[in-house]
DNA sequence: TGCGCAAACCGAAAGCCTTTAGGTTTCCTG
DNA sequence: CAGGAAACCTAAAGGCTTTCGGTTTGCGCA
């Protein structure tokens, strides 16, 4: 015992760890980790600000697929989709990390001058200073509801009792094989055009 | 000792204990529960499937609040959007439960019943059996992550440093004080123009 | 070169949580 | 009025988070 010759642990391989264990599980613990890396639990907390500390890191793993470069699209409004489209997706590579995440704020520099730019992109569009945020805010909505929908889209519709709900239940028989998919871009493409519109038409 | 000439517990006070505990501390505990009832943590557990058959309890008290009778007004489209903000509405006189709800699925009764009703709403609109799934699970999209929204209002969006993100900083200086609600506004009308006009074009 | 401090890990323990098992008293039904 | 079920309790197992102090190693600086 004592400090070992090469370290064994560092914030990047137990973000990895956990984010492994996540994928897994949908849940983890700081004592799992430290098994999978061949420590003790008391270790982990050398190189980490506990549990949350940890959250934190996956949140920023995860956030770090979100590919910016889409807000330089043109025109505005293309832009925006493709970042909304890279935002949702960088959730779905993790689906289970999503009630971990939602649950806290974004502290990521990274993700934050991504909504810099996006603030952006919108003020040189034309939108006037005081709609910027609910706009952002809106889109950011339709990404994380159609994110929790990714996190568990089997058992959400469980129906225990067909017979109570027969409609409901030929629903979603008949639904397509990427329901989450097609009710995302359906949200998504009807929400840009509206505000588009909106915009042309100066009622925002 | 032994058993109360009254008893003590059931679910519904257990219930009404979590969520008010969930509604100061964000989270709640059984012990923390038994605490306030005056009762041994483990007498909880005779009247309740476990901790997360209490999670169960509160998503159904929750639900309990959105208004079905919504679903029953013409046109149709008025019918989705009053739902839907009924929906967000319980939500949000309880915001601090989302995180703990959205985890799971809705298997209560009452709110399946109102699925089955909506599912009928957009049959007898015209929709397509395959398209009603997808148009029903993107209003959801959108109802709950603006209730995602409402949860975490005002921390979400804690700036650390303004000056790395000037307009972001200034964007959100100026927007009003309701954005939360402004934001589902546009995305709930956004959406349900675009699905109208989907409609009534036979686009979908 | 050698000294001392910082870094990295371990062992132990406190204090929380969930859950179960078994005991005691009271209620209710037949 | 007898016996089982109901409602609560005590106790305890086992997990989790977090902290504290100890030990060894690395590294900078004199």
């Amino acid at each position: 015992m004592g400090r070992p010759r090469r370290p064994l642990l560092d914030r990047e391989r137990i973000t990895t760890t956990a984010l492994e264990i996540v994928d897994e599980q949908g849940e983890f613990s700081v004592p799992q980790i430290a098994k999978r890396l061949g420590v003790q639990t008391a270790s982990v907390y050398h190189h980490v600000d506990g549990r949350d500390g940890i959250v934190e890191l996956l949140r920023e793993r995860v956030a770090a697929a979100i590919d910016g470069a889409t807000l330089e699209r043109e025109p505005w409004d293309a832009a925006m989709a493709a970042w909304a489209r890279s935002y949702r997706a960088a959730f779905a590579a993790h689906p289970r990390t999503i009630p971990l995440l939602t649950t806290s704020p974004v502290r990521a520099p990274k993700v934050l001058a991504q909504y810099e730019h996006a603030v952006g992109r919108l003020l040189d569009a034309g939108f006037a200073l005081p709609d910027v945020m609910p706009v952002i805010i809106a889109l950011e909505n339709i990404v994380l509801g159609s994110a929790l929908d990714m996190a568990a889209p089997e058992a959400m519709w469980e129906l225990a009792d067909e017979t109570a709900t027969p409609r409901l239940a030929r629903a979603l028989g008949a639904a397509p094989e990427g329901r989450s998919d097609q009710a995302f871009e359906l949200a998504l493409t009807g929400y840009l055009d509206h505000v588009r519109t909106l915009l042309d038409t100066d009622q925002l």
